[in-house]
DNA sequence: AATGAATGAGGATTCATTCAT
DNA sequence: GATGAATGAATCCTCATTCAT
C-alpha cells in the first residue's frame, strides 16, 4: 500500500462518494459512515481529512460547481456571437454532467442547505453571481434590459432544473425551452 | 370543559407550528419536540394525532398547498379573460401568503423532500398538475403552444420562488417579471 | 410502574451512582452509560434529566457539599465555646460520611476538576469560603490572627484529606493531629 | 547529520511538552497528538519512544519529582542545623520551579492520578517517603514526636499546594506560614 | 385527551495506537 | 529515526417513538 500523498486521493474519493450517497438518498440525510464506506475507508479517516461532515458537503458542492464551471467555459470558448454565448450558457446548465441524476440531486439539496448554512450560501452566491454576470455579458449587445432578462433566464434555469430533478414530465429539452422563450426579447446585434 | 373536538384544533396547531419551525430552521431538520412545544403540547400527543413525523410534514405540505389553492381560486373567480386568468395564476403564486418567508422556506424544503419521499412526491404532483392544467386552460385561447408555454411559466414560477427563498436580491416583482416575459408569446384572444 | 414525580428520584439515583462510579474508578473518567446503568436507567434518560455529563458531575459535587454542610451544622449546633466550634469544624471535615472512600475520591477529583471547569470552581469556592468564614468566626475569640490561622487549618484539612484519599499511612486521627497542631496558637477565651 | 542520540532529546521534549500541555488544560485530558505537536514531532514517534500515553505521564511525573529532588538537595546541602534543614525542606516545596503554575497544575493532577494508577501511586509513594524521612530526620533533634510533626508538615505542604493550584488567594508566603505554624512545636536543639 | 417517563437505535466525533515505508 | 496513513473502539448526545396512567 502506498504511504504518501494519499490526501488528495482520499479527499477526491470522499467527495465523489458523498455526491453518490446524496444522490442515492435523495437528501442530505447521509451518514459520514455511509460516505466513508462507499469511499472505501473508515469514518475516522474522513474526519481526519475534512474535519467534519459539513466540510465534506461543502467540498462536494465545490466539486459540482467546478464541474459546472468547466462545462460553461468549454462551451463559452467556442462561442463567437452574443447569441452563441447565450446558447452556450443555457446549454451548459443542462449539460449531461449537470443533468446526471446524482449531481442534480446533490445540487438541489445544496440549494436548500444554503438556506441554513452560511458557508453553503457563500458558495451558492458565487455560482449565482458568476452565472448572472456571464448572462449579462452575453445579453448586453442584444438586449435593452440585460439585467432583467438575465434574472429571468437564471430563474428559468433553476426552475427547469428542479422540475427535472423532481422528474416532472417535460415537454421538451429545457435548453430549447429557454432559448425559444427568450428569443422574442432579443434584438439584432450588429 | 369538554375536550370534544380537540383533534382539529391540535392538528392545526401542529401544522402551523411545523411550518414555523421549518421556516425558522431553514430546513427540515426539526424535532418533533420543538414542533410540539411550539404548538403547546407534548410530543406524545403529536404522535397520537399524526402517527409519525413524516405525517406531520405531509400535513404541513397539504396545508400550504391548500393555502395556495385558495389564493388561486379566489383570484381565478374574479378573472374573465384568458389574460386575466393567466395574471391571476401568476399572482397567486406570489401572493402575500405564499411569499411569507416562513412559508416559502417550508415550501422549498418540501419540494426537495419530494425527491426522497413518495408521499411528498404525490402531493407535489397534485400541485404541479393542477397548476399546469390551470395554466394551459388559461393559455389555450391565447397561445399556439399552450403546453410548452405553461411549462416555461411554471418553471419560471418555481425558479423565482427559489431565488426568493434564498434571499437573492430581486430586481422587481416576480409576477411582473413573469408576465412581461410571457407577453410576447401571447396572441390576441377573440 | 409509577408515572409521576420520577424526576427527583432519578436525579438522586444518578447522583448517587455518579459518586459511586467515580469512587470505583478513582477518577472522573467515567461514562454516562456506566453511571446510568448503575442507576438503573438508560443513558438517554440521564441526559434527559441533566442535559449533559458535566451537570451530573456538578450535581454530585453539590450533593457532597450538602452532605458536608450537614455534618458541619449538626456539630456546630452542639458547640458552645470557640474551642468547641473549632473542634466541631475540624471533626466535621473528617466525619465518617466525608471519609467514605467513595466520597473522598469524588471530592478529590472534583478538586482537580475545578481547575478546568469554571462551574466546578464556583462550587469549590463556596465550600472554601464557607469553611474559611466558619473557622475565622470560631477563631476570632481565641486567636490574634484568625485569618492566617484559619488558612493554615484549612490547608491542613485539605492536605490530610488528600493523604487519606491516597492511602498514605497516617500516624493518628487527622482531626486530632490538626487540633494538637493548632493548640499552641490559641489563646484563652474569656 | 547523524540522528544518533536523538532519544534523550525527544524524550525530554515530550516530557516538557506534556507538562506544559497538562498545565494549559488544567487536567490530564490531553491528547498524545497535542503533546507531540508541541514537542515538534509526530504522535507516532511519541509512541515509539514511550510505548503509550501513560508512560509519557509517568515520565513527566518522574521529571517533576526529580526537579523537586534537586531543589531539596541543593538546599539541604547548605543547611547545617536541624532548623535550617527543616526550613530547607519546606522552602524547597515552594521553590520557584515547583511553584510554576504549569508544574503545580501537573503535580496536582498526577497526585489524583495516583488514585487510579498503581504506577503513579508507586512514584508518589517514593516522593512521600522521601519527604517524610527527610522531615523526620530534620525534626528528630528538635521535636519529641518527629513522626507526627512530620506528617502534619507534609499535610500542610500538600494542602497549601492545592490551594495555590486552585488559585485560592493566599494570605502570605506558604513556606512562612508553615514555619510559623510549626515553630511552637519545636524544642531547642543542642 | 394528554403527558411524563423511558428507551433503542444511531450518528458525529475523538483518540490512542499500529503499520508500512 | 520518523511519519503519514489508517482504524477500532468508545463516548456523548439526540430523537423519534412507545407506554402506562
Amino acid at each position: 500500500m502506498p504511504k504518501l500523498g494519499m490526501e488528495p486521493i482520499r479527499r477526491e474519493a470522499l467527495v465523489t462518494a458523498a455526491i453518490a450517497e446524496i444522490g442515492a438518498a435523495g437528501s442530505l440525510d447521509v451518514t459520514v459512515s455511509a460516505i466513508s464506506k462507499r469511499a472505501g475507508m473508515s469514518s475516522a479517516l474522513a474526519h481526519h481529512y475534512f474535519g467534519n461532515k459539513d466540510q465534506i458537503f461543502l467540498a462536494a458542492m465545490r466539486h459540482i460547481l467546478a464541474g459546472f464551471a468547466v462545462e460553461v467555459h468549454s462551451r463559452l470558448s467556442l462561442a463567437n456571437t452574443p447569441r452563441d454565448r447565450l446558447k452556450a450558457l443555457v446549454e451548459a446548465s443542462f449539460a449531461r454532467s449537470c443533468f446526471d441524476p446524482e449531481v442534480i440531486s446533490a445540487w438541489l439539496n445544496f440549494y436548500v442547505k444554503a438556506h441554513s448554512s452560511p458557508d453553503a450560501m457563500r458558495l451558492l452566491r458565487v455560482y449565482q453571481r458568476r452565472l448572472r454576470s456571464n448572462l449579462i455579458h452575453a445579453l448586453r449587445p442584444i438586449s435593452r434590459k440585460p439585467e432583467e432578462l438575465a434574472d429571468a433566464i437564471a430563474a428559468l434555469i433553476d426552475g427547469l432544473y428542479i422540475r427535472a430533478a423532481l422528474g416532472a414530465p417535460i415537454s421538451r429539452d429545457p435548453a430549447a425551452t429557454i432559448l425559444a422563450f427568450t428569443a422574442p426579447h432579443l434584438e439584432d446585434d450588429q
